[in-house]
DNA sequence: TATTGTTATACTCTATAACTATA
DNA sequence: TATAGTTATAGAGTATAACAATA
């Protein structure tokens, strides 16, 4: 099968998708970026911001600041680490977990409206998307 | 179907392939945001900077910064329209479809190699999901 | 000396508001 | 008065380089 274009098809889809959905966030308390990085900490538990940036795949002074910004609004708590002292658990509040499990399933509504436009076929078109789109992106460097 | 997750899911995916794509494109001459301009005027021929920034679906305000940035590379021109002296004529130089032709064809390297590691089914499930996210960013407002 | 995290700084992308020119 | 585009300005997201603290 051509792969050829498929890349590039790809990439501009989800490039638009992906503006699409910051910008339609301004009702939402927190940005795409600041929910990604709860629904990672929601996923996997409490872990350092090392941990944290090597999962979302972004540089670590980047996370210093998506975890500053979610510090600052409560929804996650840093706590030193037991027995490293460089190191520092950043783990999800109540109010942040409360506020993942919102998000997750009732927020979404501009992307709702659309799939539910969507026949049986091309939601599960769509879902196994979701799972290879994850695999590429949690691949190796 | 139940769609509440996948809302969630889909756009979690999408954002970190996005960062992905973004932060690899390092050795190329021009970001994902100029060549998914770049590719609307490949695709759809010349058009207004109104109608490109509706195509691409951002505000002009940005539009005229990716268009200023493109112009300055001798990636597109920009010409009068023939009768309405408010509007202009954005079109791809020949160094601009060359790079669009380039692009396309071989330059996803990082996501080329992924995509080499699937299946044929799973490329299926991907070129079907380009439609389908492809429909659902060029809906109706 | 190596590792973890932060601070300082800068660039890209995108937006809203205000302005200019033309219809 | 309405439309097309631009300029001015601001904020989010991300990066690299340099620094501080700890191992």
């Amino acid at each position: 099968m051509d792969t050829r274009t498929l890349a590039s098809d790809l990439s501009l889809a989800v490039v638009r998708l992906t503006r699409h959905l910051r910008g339609r966030r301004t009702d939402s308390q927190v940005s795409l970026t600041q929910l990604s990085a709860l629904a990672s900490l929601s996923a996997d538990g409490p872990m350092t911001p090392g941990a944290l940036a090597a999962k979302e795949r972004v540089q670590p002074p980047s996370m210093t600041r998506v975890i500053a910004s979610l510090a600052e609004l409560g929804l996650v708590v840093r706590t030193p680490h037991p027995t490293d002292g460089r190191q520092i658990i950043v783990s999800l509040s109540d109010p942040g977990q409360a506020l993942v499990t919102d998000e997750t399933s009732a927020r979404e509504k501009w992307m709702n409206d659309r799939l539910a436009a969507l026949d049986d076929s091309q939601i599960a078109v769509l879902r196994e998307s979701v799972e290879i789109i994850s695999s590429m992106v949690s691949d190796s460097e």
